[in-house]
DNA sequence: GTACATTTGTTCGTATGTATA
DNA sequence: GTATACATACGAACAAATGTA
């Protein structure tokens, strides 16, 4: 809500949300093991759409910092 | 049940489903109090899925017109 | 007191349509 | 024409709470 993320033509919403979202981990903010928050709850905080959310989880699964499985939600992977 | 709802692109579903209740209960088929229909009960008559009557629930619950509760599920507002 | 079924709450996966840059 | 972004709508599965046998 507070963190509202900006359309900018460069850098597209889902980089961004995936940018906030690593440095988050990185900062211990999320730590391993621990759970993200879930997709409607991403949704709510950054103001952005379902697809916005998945494409940004998308690109941090890719990266092998987090995992995510049905119907828990994503988690920092226990080694990241 | 014959209550088929129809995708139309001007009027989401939910929409529609709120407008249906919202009118059964303006016009006292769903008095005062009165439970409503449950959610596996009102996806088979509308054939629609769960979400959609979530959503048009929700929808009603902002207006103020019914109340929801947990394995009781919802009902018209006593003051409605 | 316990087991079971029902109902709502919540989550992820997926697909489609629309609008815009 | 492609990429981005949103809204709608479906399905599936789990948790939590309540009522009932």
């Amino acid at each position: 809500v507070r963190e509202h993320i900006e359309a900018w033509s460069d850098v597209p919403k889902y980089v961004q949300l995936a940018a906030i979202l690593r440095a988050q981990i990185e900062r211990g903010e999320l730590s391993p093991g621990m759970p993200l928050p879930s997709a409607p709850h991403l949704m709510a905080t950054y103001e952005v759409s379902r697809g916005t959310v998945r494409k940004a989880l998308e690109i941090l699964r890719n990266e092998g910092l987090i995992e995510t499985f049905r119907q828990i939600g994503s988690r920092v992977k226990p080694d990241a």
